[in-house]
DNA sequence: AATGTGCATGCGATTTCGTGCATAATCCGG
DNA sequence: CCGGATTATGCACGAAATCGCATGCACATT
């Protein structure tokens, strides 16, 4: 490994957590303990990282400015999505679609060779510096806050893509069908089911039941659903009668 | 091999991975070790790529570009992309393409009520959660390290778009034209042009007589060019020669 | 006081670099 | 077409930089 590459390496590392022992640089860089603490040394004196005690912490200018620790997922939601990314096989084209449920799935896919497509910002920001995934963002209209692009553009950009499986999360999931309450993300995702082989939903229990502004589709158009061990076993019924798989995750 | 050739090919690997080591430039071409060497002995000198022990490393917009040491260089270029965001006025749309200096220009831009099309990713994440700006994102293939979108997409996207103003960053300048190092970007930003009305190039006086890989686009196409104080007498005749407006900011 | 953890430094081993020189390829004027 | 000149290439070897291990010290905890 050359120098520059571990160090960048060092710097990726540190920047997306925050903090690292010297002791886990040691482990991912496959380098000895002095090496790492030279590098840190010199990573220090140039400004771009500082060294506390045992390690170092990330120094600010952050390019990826969306927080990604604000937003953490709850426990419960990684575990869900960590299950979902083990259906994603290596090799495969996947459209996945903004959110934070997403965003952790798009954590747990770091290190498979896959082709992403997504519409999420923060998704391709987290994924666009890991050489084994290849991202296609697509465009339109960025919607402020949660940073998904969405409209016209992002349709018509859609409507020319064709991907194995998508991934999605919804706001609600009842008898009619999947619920979100945003008129231009529901637009969007349309097309999203209509371009893609296989429809995952990721949702958790709470949203069984819950209705939303606008209906993107019927139950019938999921291939798979996704859900927290606190789903009740009416709602079970309901959805493997629809024609879609149900897997169930212990969260317990 | 031809010299030119392999030359071109090392430039490609390097810019792809961002770091190449020294054994695989061996393998991958068929030279020897010294030949590798010479190559980037050569490279290096005319600035197309830093030589590193073991190997290369990418010189260009990179946003993981850690080695950018706090020198003189960048301060000029903080004050050259401030001096661009001054041209573009309250309520525009804007067209800024990806690199270290259009993302700085964005850093400038921020409070000023406008649209803003990019297919910069860094840049979409530093304007999307500001409320006066409107960002609409161009899709398409993410290049890594650089995070811009590239290639098919990009370009249908942007030839449904107009814009006022682009503002964009090349490799070199010379009589010949704008040049960049890629030929993906190079398309990218012939559209680009094409769907601006005013072509604003920021570059560094460094960038002047320099060459690139591919050729953007004849000096006439261009309506400003802006430029830190180092460059000379004879670059500024041949950019106001061209019919390009010429902005000489005070670097000292 | 004893123990544990982190840090800086010195030193030998290894890798990489630059240079000199011989050989092969290419160019060019006649 | 040819022969000399120029350039490019490959190999070898001494010099230099880097890496990893071991040692000793500082500081905190038990």
């Amino acid at each position: 490994m050359l120098v520059d590459e571990r160090r960048s390496k060092m710097l990726q590392i540190t920047e997306l957590q925050g903090f690292v022992s010297l002791q886990q640089l040691v482990d991912e860089l496959n380098a000895s303990e002095s090496t790492i603490r030279r590098d840190l040394e010199y990573l220090d004196g140039i400004g771009q990282l500082r060294r506390t005690r045992g390690g170092a912490a990330y120094i600010g200018d952050s390019i990826t400015a969306f927080d990604e620790r604000r937003d953490r997922a709850s426990e419960q939601k990684r575990i869900v999505a960590a299950a979902t990314a083990e259906l994603i096989s290596p090799g495969e084209t996947v459209l996945l679609d903004g959110g934070t449920t997403t965003l952790e799935v798009a954590r747990n896919l770091i290190g498979k060779p896959l082709q992403v497509v997504t519409n999420s910002i923060p998704i391709a920001t987290l994924l666009v510096n890991q050489d084994q995934t290849e991202v296609i963002v697509v465009g339109g209209y960025l919607y402020p806050r949660s940073g998904v692009a969405l409209g016209t553009y992002a349709v018509e950009t859609l409507r020319n893509v064709n991907v194995g499986k998508l991934v999605m999360s919804v706001a609600g999931i009842t008898n009619e069908g999947l619920f979100n309450s945003n008129l231009l993300l529901v637009e969007t995702e349309r097309q999203m089911i209509a371009s893609a082989d296989e429809v995952i939903v990721v949702a958790d229990s709470s949203k069984f039941g819950q209705s939303a502004l606008a209906r993107i589709c019927a139950l019938e158009a999921v291939s798979r659903v996704v859900v927290d061990s606190g789903v009740t076993a009416e709602w079970s019924r309901v959805i493997r009668n629809s024609g879609a798989e149900l897997m169930v995750v212990n969260t317990e």
